[in-house]
DNA sequence: AATATGATTTTTGTTAACAATCAGTAACTG
DNA sequence: CAGTTACTGATTGTTAACAAAAATCATATT
């Protein structure tokens, strides 16, 4: 008999939280502005109550933050919320190579570099949105492999938020070198392959700290 | 002028998110329980829009697990699950370490050291309630001193799952010998005191991998 | 003119009703 | 009687209407 793919219901919930979500991480959203669930429900064609509830879920998601009687407003980040952010980042990436660095077999390795020669690729064509998804897709397969739901789930949350950081980057410094992300991801993979968490740990430091450095930097250029 | 202190709004949905978080850490909802909105809404006296916005929240929080269609149900901890979290937790509380090892001051550690004593007398009179009070008090006094609300919001859904675990070991080990967490928190704060970072990471790594097996070990013998 | 007060509008919080889905049971078919 | 199909009750997902709070704007007062 025929083999089907299991078909599963995705609520309208669910959809009005990956269009919010992608219209903040994208920069539709601006941070500060309102979002009134009215003019939502007329832009998406649902009613109230799904919208209210994919706020909240992005109001966990810390993409979104809401007052009490007053509504929701797309987060404006502040210098403090960037280091905090990329240090919960190391937290999380350290604990995933502690989970993980003695599992990764050949193809996992393989796979890593053919991320990175499709992100070289991307790179030198100037595609974004491709470059931020590769990027997105190399940490976490890593994540992944740490096979720990909890690392996953909080990390998800996390890279929203740096999804968000990185496209006011991107409007802030226009000119940013990506092929930074290249030696980056190589030298997790360099570590990752020597089995040295030390070594990882340090890189994971030292990335983050400047592309945190980065982005504090972006929002100082267009916040004021 | 006389100083008011501000009043904040406490809506429904927050008051039915705490009512439902105790009823499943003291064990009034057992673990696998369907939660019917509507027997929430009879019993609470609220319509079921706040009592599914609450539900949402606790799902996010891992208290809860919900099936499309089918509805929401107290979460049942798998052996896989402790382990995933208190490995998280041991990650959040060694972030903690790094983030204020050389922040605390003299009125600090006393007042950790107050924690810890009135913690004896109430493990000596047997208040399970209050010593599960102080014991959450100590770990939050620290994580609240990181000042990384990042940490702090990770860390509170830690917690409340680990508080249904630890009432779940008690229905388990009702004899368990509770001075366990004085020399636990002892050898904490005297890794602060000491400044010692690796002392701190190494005592957060035992302490949590002992109380990780106590709680495997409880699901074991209430599960099967 | 600046500030405080009051009415109006907008927006959120909550309730209640409706529609779709699911679990279980009874009836039908071979 | 085994297995499928139709029905029933219960529960969730969604919509629409109502109530309360906040924001906006006009008016009055000093």
């Amino acid at each position: 008999m025929q083999s089907f793919s299991r078909i599963q219901p995705i609520s309208l919930r669910e959809q009005v939280v990956q269009q919010i979500r992608t219209a903040i991480i994208e920069g539709q959203l601006k941070p500060g502005d309102h979002i009134v669930e009215s003019s939502l429900t007329d832009q998406l064609g649902v009613s109230r109550t799904p919208v209210r509830e994919a706020l909240i879920l992005l109001e966990r998601e810390g993409l979104v933050v809401s007052e009490a009687n007053r509504g929701s407003f797309v987060r404006a980040f502040t210098l403090e919320d960037v280091s905090n952010i990329f240090s919960m980042r190391v937290a999380l990436e350290n604990a995933t190579g502690e989970a993980c660095i003695d599992k990764l077999e050949d193809d996992d390795y393989a796979y890593l570099d053919n991320l990175i020669e499709r992100q070289k690729v991307h790179i030198t064509a100037g595609n974004h949105k491709e470059i931020r998804s590769i990027d997105v897709k190399f940490h976490r397969f890593l994540v992944e492999k740490s096979e720990n739901p909890l690392i996953n789930r909080f990390w998800s949350e996390i890279v929203a938020q740096i999804a968000a950081l990185l496209n006011i980057r991107a409007e802030a410094i226009p000119d940013y070198n990506e092929y930074l992300a290249i030696s980056d991801h190589t030298s997790i993979v360099v570590a990752y392959r020597q089995r040295d968490l030390e070594a990882l740990k340090a890189a994971n430091k030292r990335i983050n700290d400047r592309v945190a450095s980065e982005c504090r930097l972006a929002i100082e250029m267009l916040g004021g």
